[in-house]
RNA sequence: GGUUCCGUAGCUCAGCUGGAUAGAGCAACAGCCUUCUAAGCUGUGGGUCUUGGGUUCGAAUCCCAACGGAAUCACCA
């Protein structure tokens, strides 16, 4: 048991024998006491003074006296300032803290039990026209990252991934590929299938804007107001019309248009699983639209049907929502063609018929909070029991120093790119630094990719996910500070002086007889608070709990390490000590990484 | 206009189930490499926690209002 729960069950026993009357739980509260304090554990006393009826200052000794004479083994001093006392821990509590959390291979990680509940974590999501960029990346990793996290908290987990992987969008790709192409593939180019793709998507909107802007013209010289026109024309526009034509012919299951979205989809398949396998994320399913927008159909037809949408003159069906104080939404389009919400709707009576699903996570952009809003409610009425507890998680926007990302202004940043760019600095920042110059040229390369993502992901994972962040690329690239090679590097420095000491560490720690700084005490509470950390942050999936965690162990330990010298140290336990926690800070750092998806690396 | 979210140091962000004098990093300045990796460590300066009320022993944290910013309210996905 650790320390806090043993300090916990300590004042409450003594609080109950004072005062009589045992204190509920939520009444002692622990926090870390202020650097010029004495102590390593601070009780706020404050709570507990109604059920005593005396001063705060007399509450904190009397309780304080008690522990120190009943409970010596843990407590070794006290002193109480206004309403905190703060307790000093004996030495041998800590040593066999150390020795519990050194004995564990897994520690803080829980395994699934039979019975555990099933989540499914739905993330990336992406369309097929154009490849993934910034938005994408913090997408992906916080999926994974909430994946791991609920995992290590003894979940099971199912990732998945919806590719919306038809509709207007990948017509328009296709449309001028056939139009404005030299029949050019990913062979033939050289280009990444993702990014042949979207460049003709981009063609696409080019020539599209071209014919807008003439036919706009032409109908303001026929007598129009502008606005009405620029509207006009955009509906009307012949590269438009054919794009829906071609989207006619798919739905229609028309061969030749089949067979070419088929082809141009795989082009972009093979691209994004070039860009998730370098991004270290993956899915257990894969569901794509195409497979479940019919389901989708026949589930809102059927709803029709028990009278709970309703349907317009014009054929459209819609739901009224009035009553839960939103609008109405629309279900189907008076052609009977689906929309997003049909597919969603499609997509998750797929998933809950192909596995036991207890919850069901959304990791989509705070842009579609409604939908998700509309979405719960849509589900609850059709009778999907999981439909009111499944979570939308809404993370923010990422916002360039130069405001939104505009695909149509050329200010998204390419996914592939960016870690291109990022390991390339990760390079030149360590040549530079004249960092391994003695390893192989392969193992520098692998050790830039590592440390350059890791600076990526870190840079992404640690700031609150539902806010709107601002990603500087010249800052992101900052290896210093509070960054995720501020933290391998920790890890790196520490396995070197495990792979230097060549000592015996197989004894255990509470045998060790010495007394641990304070700088010491705090690593040892640090290491002791990562399985609450775990779940905690799993259950409010808060991915940045544990990069502020890791960076506050790297830096502690940072600090230890300047003043606490190990492989000179003469005494032998005090050594031996050390060395293990070393050992434990650089496993927790690991583990704590690992469930960022951030690799750590031996050396660096 | 309705709904939701955000406002903390020059900049980027922590802290938010109420607890002591609000913390980091970057940027600036001053130190520390015969020692286990200086991608490090130490120190200095920098704040009306947007504003105004309320709740109480105690508020950056909870409630209300105002101001400022973002998203959304599509027969786009």
């Amino acid at each position: 048991m650790d320390i806090k729960t043993l300090l916990k069950n300590a004042v409450a026993d003594v609080a109950e024998r004072l005062y009589g009357q045992r204190p509920a739980d939520n009444l002692i509260q622990l926090q870390k006491p202020r650097p010029e304090v004495e102590g390593n554990v601070t009780v706020v006393v404050f709570p507990l003074v109604k059920l005593a009826r005396k001063s705060p200052e007399a509450v904190g000794a009397e309780i304080g006296e008690a522990l120190v004479r009943d409970y010596a083994d843990l407590v070794l001093r006290y002193n109480a300032v206004k309403g905190f006392l703060n307790l000093v821990v004996s030495p041998q509590a800590w040593l066999n803290l150390l020795a519990g959390i050194d004995a564990d291979a897994h520690y803080g990680i829980r395994t699934a039990g039979e019975d555990a509940p099933l989540w499914m974590v739905e993330y990336s999501s992406p369309n097929t026209n154009k490849p993934l960029h910034l938005g994408h990346v913090r997408n992906n990793l916080l999926g994974w990252a909430i994946s791991q996290m609920l995992e290590a908290a003894g979940n099971k987990v199912v990732k998945t991934n919806i590719v919306n992987d038809r509709g207007i969008h990948i017509c328009k790709s296709m449309l001028a590929w056939k139009l404005f192409g030299n029949g050019e593939t990913p062979q033939t180019s050289g280009k990444k299938g993702d990014h042949l793709v979207g460049d003709y998507y981009v063609l696409f909107d080019k020539h599209y804007r071209a014919q807008v802007a003439e036919l706009t013209e032409q109908f303001v010289r026929e007598g129009m107001e502008p606005d009405a026109a620029k509207a006009k024309a955009e509906q009307e526009a012949p590269l438009l019309q054919q794009a829906r034509e071609m989207l006619r012919l798919w739905e229609q299951g028309d061969e030749a248009t089949r067979q070419l979205w088929a082809q141009m989809n795989e082009w972009v398949y093979q691209g994004f699983d070039e860009t998730y396998r370098a991004l270290g994320v993956g899915f257990d399913k894969i569901y794509y639209e195409s497979q479940t927008y019919l389901r989708g159909k026949e589930k809102v037809l059927d709803g029709l049907s028990r009278g709970l949408f309703v349907q317009d003159p014009d054929g459209s069906v819609w739901a009224d929502f009035s009553a839960e104080g939103l609008d109405r939404k629309i279900l189907l389009r008076a052609d009977g063609t689906s929309v997003y919400m049909t597919q969603d709707i499609g997509t998750a009576e797929m998933r809950f018929r192909d596995y036991p699903i207890d919850h069901m996570v959304y990791v989509v952009g705070n842009e579609q909070n409604y939908h998700f809003q509309v979405l719960s409610l849509l589900l609850d009425r059709l009778g999907f029991e999981w439909g009111k507890s499944l979570v939308h998680f809404s993370y923010g926007m990422v916002e360039l120093p130069n405001g939104k990302m505009k695909s149509r202004e050329g200010t998204v940043v390419d996914a592939d790119d960016l870690v291109a760019e990022m390991t390339r600095q990760a390079r030149l920042t360590a040549d530079e630094a004249g960092k391994s110059t003695e390893l192989p040229e392969e193992e520098r390369a692998e050790i830039a990719r590592i440390v350059g993502l890791g600076a990526l992901k870190y840079f992404l994972l640690k700031v609150d996910a539902r806010k709107n962040m601002l990603f500087n690329p010249a800052e992101s690239i900052d290896f210093n500070g509070n960054t995720g090679p501020f933290i391998q590097y920790t890890y790196a420095r520490i396995q070197s002086v495990l792979r230097r000491a060549e000592d015996d560490l197989s004894i255990d720690a509470a045998q060790l007889q010495v007394e641990p700084s304070d700088i010491e005490q705090d690593l040892i509470s640090l290491l002791a608070d990562f399985p609450d950390l775990v779940v905690s942050a799993a259950a409010q999936f808060a991915p940045n709990d544990i990069c502020n965690y890791c960076y506050d162990l790297a830096k502690t330990y940072n600090r230890f390490y300047h003043d606490s010298p190990m492989l000179k140290e003469e005494n032998a336990a005090v050594r031996s000590f050390r060395l293990i926690l070393s050992r434990n800070v650089a496993k927790v750092l690991r583990e704590a990484m690992n469930l960022l998806g951030i690799e750590m690396p031996e050396r660096m």
